[in-house]
DNA sequence: TATCCTTACGGAATTCGTAAGCATG
DNA sequence: CATGCTTACGAATTCCGTAAGGATA
């Protein structure tokens, strides 16, 4: 039994069991990773993975509990990594975050420069994606910590905590009819062209549930990952924008574009920041995820590490 | 990086960061003990030992961190082996047991047989200790779970499951004239000569506490770890026994010893199940733990292990 | 001086690559 | 027949033992 084996195994199941992808993703021969994987099956008297001919087909019963152990195991030898890390070279690293365009964009510059300032040694890693992506490079830890409002609360070996709360708002060109309209209705919006988020992103979830609630069908003329991208279209006429207020917050009031706020339509959103169930959080990251919030402390955090429901209002 | 010098480390720290006997206990050669954890501590940038000139004095503070990620590791390396076991000799494998003489003699024959008639394939070991050498073997993974009525709950990492609830009884030959009396006082006992447990064993602890609150000082002719033992000193006339009312239930009501219960003066017992938390249980091991008591069954079971308090009545 | 950790060194075992073989879709 | 896993084999590396060196209590 060995380390190597281990992370054979576990790339393996990553890669969809394509034994070559494997090799070619961890820089090693296939017949390598093919023999390591017999070996550590031969020593645990068991077949982790069933094969059909020389094919590997599916992770059997005993191989996902295996798959278990060495997903743990895994985990913590990267944790003894940043704990090295964190010990040499006192105060710097590397941070990978995984978040989407709306955080990257608008949200984590200042916390992100504020910890620049502070540790002025640790380089910082963004990874852009989708929510599930973003849930995905958690769990593959190709980041550490991650950022999104959609999906991440749903998977189950992440540990979330909410970060901020926040509401829609509709953007239009100054000179548009509802740009004068203080409370916007859900039948006025759905009159118009609609310019928004992918359905996976950024809150766009809350935006549908209303307009099926009210049994209203809006027309959807752009959507984008990107209130910029949104705001562009806004801009040229192709309809009413609804994005996140923090995307909002450099336009200036007197601007071309004009933003109501719509929360009493689609409700607010909680953002949350996540981190794979277990990680050792170095002193950088804790500082990091502190500032992401005013409620967040320290040890709020150890506490939902720690596998306990952690419970507080916004 | 490798498991090997994980086990070294661990070892080390459990054989009080004596390198000579880590390397005999592990039956390989000192020098190699010593070049494998150096070359951890480069690799990890740090030093997980502080040395003395070429002694080892003490863990470092990163060295806690790197002890607990290894702790972690080394137990789901254990917990492969047992899925291995689990699913290759089905139904075969080893149970090993930690506890203490009262419940080996008394409590655990019943529950062993009827393991060894539902899988007649299965090795069980028995190891006898002081109920701190119970938990000591269970961290060591000496033995898979214990039994103990004392100190056991208190362990940080170890999951413990009540398991029966008993009191102590007094015992004295029928001729003696205790024997007669149906609700003895604590002062009538202070009054003799008492032979019982040693005081870190099978609830002497109660014992000790409800004379001292009655400001009562009895003095104790013998102490033994072994219910056996004080039933045969009490015989020879030594003193008063008490014992575990469990220890009494095979001798016949009108023989040569006649017990009575004294619950009321030294309180209820609780005899617990204990095992490492995060330990990987074989479905044989989880069948033993579920016929140990009534109350306890494979889900709740599975809740304790993953962390969550459980509470019950027994 | 007895104990105990580190360094040095060499033979043995393991590792890991390329090349070839063979099964699936 | 293109993809993909397993087997074969040999060079390079690593491993792990004994022997020697140096530090502490």
């Amino acid at each position: 039994m060995n380390l190597h084996q281990f992370r054979f195994v576990q790339e393996a199941v990553r890669r969809n069991l394509n034994l070559t992808e494997t090799a070619k993703a961890l820089y090693t021969s296939q017949p390598g990773i093919s023999k390591a994987i017999i070996e550590l099956e031969e020593e645990l008297g068991l077949e982790i993975f069933e094969r059909h001919g020389k094919r590997l087909r599916r992770v059997t019963e005993p191989g996902q509990l295996v798959l278990r152990a060495v997903e743990i195991i895994m985990r913590e030898v990267a944790n003894l990594q940043r704990i090295g890390e964190e010990y040499s070279k006192q105060e710097a690293g590397t941070l990978s975050i995984a978040t989407t365009h709306t955080q990257a964009r608008y949200f984590l510059p200042e916390p992100v420069a504020a910890l620049r300032r502070k540790y002025p040694r640790v380089q910082v890693v963004l990874h852009q994606g989708t929510p599930r992506q973003v849930a995905q490079m958690l769990r593959d830890d190709v980041a550490e910590i991650g950022l999104a409002t959609e999906a991440l609360a749903e998977v189950d070996d992440l540990v979330t905590l909410p970060c901020y709360e926040w509401q829609h708002v509709i953007v239009v060109p100054a000179q548009h009819a509802l740009a004068a309209v203080e409370r916007p209705t859900l039948e006025q919006l759905a009159a118009e062209p609609l310019v928004s988020y992918h359905p996976t992103f950024t809150g766009r979830s809350r935006i549908d549930q209303a307009f099926a609630r009210a049994r209203l069908k809006p027309t959807f003329a752009l959507e984008a990952i990107d209130a910029d991208v949104i705001k562009t279209y806004v801009r040229v006429g192709m309809g009413v924008g609804i994005v996140a207020e923090l995307a909002m917050r450099d336009d200036p009031p007197g601007g071309d574009l004009v933003a109501r706020p719509v929360g009493h339509l689609f409700g607010s959103n909680v953002t949350r920041v996540a981190f794979k169930r277990g990680a050792y959080l170095r002193q950088f990251v804790l500082t990091f995820v502190e500032s992401l919030s005013d409620r967040l402390t320290g040890s709020l955090i150890q506490r939902a590490m720690s596998g306990n429901p952690v419970h507080y209002d916004l």
